[in-house]
DNA sequence: AAATTAAGCGTCAAACAGACGATTAATACA
DNA sequence: TGTATTAATCGTCTGTTTGACGCTTAATTT
């Protein structure tokens, strides 16, 4: 169906959104990147990302560029920033809606990767990027270190079944420090987020290290927020 | 300059920037709306906002905006989120990218307020708006207080001189909540952000309060963040 | 069975939170 | 003139959380 009415204003322009896609593979944080099938910088390392279709809001146009990258619905999804640099694609104008997405990397469907020329790369080690995807990578570094702090958003990137020591390297890894042991798990368990199994994983170690689920009904109150200004900003409700 | 070049793909459409724009009278925490100068909806209560030019950003054109509604350069300015549902605007597809703003309501150029037909509202009282400009607002409340719980954000909200219970109430209205003043004095002077003058306020009370100013340089450092789990995430550096 | 490795618990001091009593400064008014 | 009033500001108390770190426990290797 076409609408009659357009605005009196000719600036239309290409909306594309872009995926930064983070895995966790047990021992380093990873990051998804194709090689561009198109012109320009075709071959190049890039984010994966598309146009918007006729029909599709932002989030479901990085829905569906999600599924055909790595054969998942239902992942953790989350609008990053928008980027409209008249010259970042050198083509032609195109504003693009970043979004960032943490994945179970066990989940991920491997075939997909030779369809696309994708590849998991460690993040730290990732090869530069084409455009301002680079820029888009480090924002989102930056905002999972933000939301990981704050809420228990890291669990999307482990299996359902994890053991601590698992958990423990993953924020290691995300913040790029060190943590004491005792200490994190006095905090994890404070969190009363997480179900003890009775199975222990003994691949990792001699004595082997039980298993965790999330409690999915306290997961969804997420974390407080550990506020010292205002008590509990985000539970305000007004 | 025209590129030879395009992209196979024609869902071109309109991008927009809206801008979502806060001031604080020393009473209430208020927000400026304009009156929609064209169809559809036409003098229905909106957000201010346009469309971007051939050669701007998306900053850019927020700033370009806000400096036509308020006479305001170097305004505190963050983008907030991007709006993209297909029918959003029933005349034709837009993508609009919403920024929020702060300013000193005192700097506000009153004339402006004819000329755009715009008015200050209450945040609580504000009326009702065009298409899905009453979730932007909503959006806008939420990240201002997350953002006023770990930055001094609130700042950019007073005038150049201001009293610790301006500030005091400024925070209450916020978040909606009523403060204990001894603990909150003793936070704000633990922050070590903040000058007294000599100067003190008398209109607001018999006793009359002290005129504080921000330190500049402190304030670039911005406060330390209140995080437990992960210690000051935003410090780190990787 | 002894050494090794890593998981997980307990303790402590310092920092900081919220609650709230007491003091101080300035004005209003009897 | 002094006394009540109002609001700003300081101080104290108690409970919680933090980071540091010693110690115990379980399971495997030699």
């Amino acid at each position: 169906m076409m609408r009659e009415l357009k605005y009196r204003h000719s600036n239309r322009v290409l909306v594309a959104v872009d995926c930064i896609v983070f895995g966790y593979d047990g021992e380093h944080l990873k990051i998804l990147l194709v090689k561009r099938a198109i012109e320009p910088q075709k071959d190049q390392w890039s984010l994966m990302g598309g146009f918007i279709g006729k029909n599709e809001n932002l989030q479901e146009a990085a829905s569906r560029i999600l599924h055909t990258l790595t054969g998942l619905k239902n992942v953790y999804l989350e609008q990053l920033e928008t980027y409209g640099d008249p010259e970042r694609d050198p083509l032609e104008r195109t504003v693009s809606v970043a979004y960032f997405a943490l994945i179970d990397i066990n989940k991920y469907k491997t075939q997909i990767s030779d369809l696309y020329h994708a590849e998991w790369f460690e993040l730290r080690k990732a090869p530069s990027l084409i455009f301002d995807h680079n820029v888009m990578v480090h924002k989102a570094k930056n905002r999972l270190r933000y939301q990981a702090a704050f809420h228990p958003i890291l669990f999307e990137l482990l299996p359902p079944k994890f053991t601590i020591p698992q958990l423990q390297n993953l924020y290691e890894q995300v913040y790029g420090i060190s943590m004491d042991n005792r200490n994190f798990i006095r905090k994890v368990n404070a969190t009363g987020l997480l179900i003890k199994l009775d199975e222990k994983d003994r691949a990792g170690s001699k004595r082997g290290a039980y298993y965790y689920t999330l409690d999915v009904t306290k997961y969804k109150d997420k974390f407080r927020s550990f506020i010292h200004f205002i008590p509990y900003p985000e539970q305000l409700v007004h």
